[in-house]
This record gives C-alpha cells, sequence and structure tokens, in this order.
DNA sequence: ATGGCCTTTATCAAAGGA
C-alpha cells in the first residue's frame, strides 16, 4: 500500500498537478492540505475520472483537507475531537485494517503571536487524541503538514530559525510528544540524503538553493513501522510551472490496508534500512 | 534573509502562509 501526503497550496491552482501526479505514482491514499475550497466546490467529477474516490472537508480561502483513494474509506472522521474548532484542519478514514489521519497544522505566525498560542493548544489536543486513537488501532498512520522541523537536521540552517516558528522549541517539543506515545517518523527510518526538506520559500529563489525546512511527515504506529519499506520526498513537483511551495511525502507499506493483520513472519526492508 | 513570492478575496491592497 502507498500512501503520500501534499500541502497543494490551493487545489484549484495544482488540480493538474495533483491528477498528473496521481496518474505516475498511483498511491492508494494521497491526503492533501490547504485545498482551500468549499466541499460544493470539490473537483469531484475530476477526481473520479482519474480513478480516485473523496473525502473532504474544506472551506473558503484558507486550510481544508482531502484523503483521494482507490477504494472507499470508512468511519469518517473530521475535526479533533473535543476542540472546538471552526479551521477544517483534519480529516480521517479507515481503509481496510489502516486507520489514516491527515493533518494540517496550524502555522503559528510568530512566536509572540496569538496563533502561535492556538498551535501550541491545538497540539496539546492532537497528541490527547493521538494517545485513544492508539489504543484502538493498531495500525495508524498520521500524516500531513506538521508545520514544525522535528530536528537541526530538518532545518537548512539551525542557527538562522533557532527560536524561530517552525522550530522553536516548545513546538519540536510538542511534536516529541506526540512520538513518545507509539509513532515513528517513517522518514527517518531509512537512510536518506543529507538536506532532505519538504518546504521551501517561494522567495530568495529558496529551492534552487536548497534552503527548506522539513515540516510534512508520516508517522506511523510501531506495528506498521515494522511493514514499512520506504518513505521517500518526491522533490520533482517543486520544479513544475506554478507549483506547490511543499512537496509529497510518500510511505510503501506491505500488508496493510488490504486485509487482516498477518502473522509475525519477516519482512524484508526494499529501500536502504538504516543500522 | 532587511525583503524578496504565491493565493485568495475583493479592490484600487490586504491578509495569510511558512
Amino acid at each position: 500500500m502507498k500512501i503520500a501526503t501534499w500541502n497543494v497550496n490551493s487545489l484549484k491552482v495544482r488540480l493538474p498537478q495533483v491528477l498528473d501526479w496521481l496518474a505516475a505514482n498511483q498511491p492508494d491514499v494521497l491526503c492533501l492540505q490547504e485545498t482551500k475550497l468549499q466541499d460544493e466546490n470539490f473537483p469531484l467529477s475530476e477526481i473520479a475520472a482519474a480513478g480516485y474516490q473523496t473525502i473532504c472537508c474544506g472551506q473558503k480561502t484558507y486550510n481544508g483537507v482531502a484523503l483521494l483513494s482507490k477504494q472507499p474509506g470508512c468511519e469518517i472522521i473530521s475535526g479533533i475531537p473535543g476542540l472546538d474548532d471552526p479551521q477544517k484542519r483534519v480529516v480521517g478514514a479507515i481503509y481496510g485494517d489502516l486507520r489514516v489521519v491527515c493533518i494540517y497544522v496550524p502555522n503559528g505566525e510568530h512566536v509572540t503571536s496569538g496563533k502561535y498560542q492556538y498551535k501550541l493548544k491545538w497540539l496539546a489536543a492532537l497528541r490527547e487524541w493521538v494517545c485513544d486513537m492508539l489504543g484502538k488501532h493498531q495500525k495508524l498512520v498520521l500524516l500531513g503538514d506538521f508545520n514544525i522541523a522535528p530536528e537541526e537536521r530538518d532545518v537548512h540552517d539551525a542557527k538562522l530559525w533557532e527560536g524561530q516558528v517552525l522550530f522553536s522549541l516548545p513546538e519540536r517539543e510538542a511534536f516529541r510528544e506526540i512520538l513518545e506515545l507509539g509513532l515513528v517518523d517513517s522518514f527517518r527510518l531509512f537512510e536518506q540524503p543529507e538536506k532532505s526538506y519538504t518546504w521551501w520559500d517561494y522567495r530568495m529563489m529558496a529551492f534552487r538553493r536548497n534552503l527548506g525546512l522539513r515540516i510534512d511527515h508520516i508517522l506511523l504506529s510501531s506495528q506498521l513501522a515494522k511493514e514499512c519499506t520506504s518513505c521517500v520526498i518526491d522533490k520533482a513537483t517543486r520544479k513544475l510551472d506554478r507549483p506547490s511551495d511543499h512537496a509529497p511525502v510518500v510511505v510503501e507499506l506491505q500488508n496493510a490496508g488490504t486485509s487482516p493483520p498477518h502473522g509475525s513472519s519477516e519482512i524484508p526492508l526494499i529501500t536502504k534500512p538504516r543500522d
């Protein structure tokens, strides 16, 4: 099973790129963020013509998340339970034995901003919810735009970004606390190129100079991590005309999503395992 | 990196993103 996440920064603008990407990559599930579309304006027929079902949760102008999948999902959820939040940032569904949760974490704007406090509050609510879900679902994938670069190696210039939003210590601590519930950052299960990022500012020729941050993540429950055979960032999309400022991240999972859990047979790793 | 761009909505710029 192939699962991907991509902050498209307007699906209206990026729809042709998304359709091309689906055709070329054939993911089982593609999670989108920043669709910026109300549900009644979602391009359902174009997505269906590409062979994909849609579960969307959007609003006008800002935010908006969606799940595109080959098979229908069930137990659809939107928003964090118990968090009163009008912003459309969460959508989830179950595919086979896999619980998928697509998130668009608030940006935070600046560490002195009220939006930063909202971001931290939102992350605390997310943590509580993930804790619940891990008790219910052996196979959980939490993926999307986290708007947090977890470690120094995830930032092109850690000194420059020190204390700044996206890399401040409270945000990184919140990210770490979510991992400590029992999730694994799939990207770090494998050897990766140096200076791997998922977002580059539109300004200052940042992509050409690789001045980026790794802020889009695919986190896996420990049971699911055993089945993960690769995790890659698809930088090629950032070179297209009118690109999103984010690149997709893609994981391959064996067994998950198709049938009931298998026995505990050893699963060979396809891409280079670390250690 | 002083900022530099892109998207949306609604004007004759402003807000938000990261």
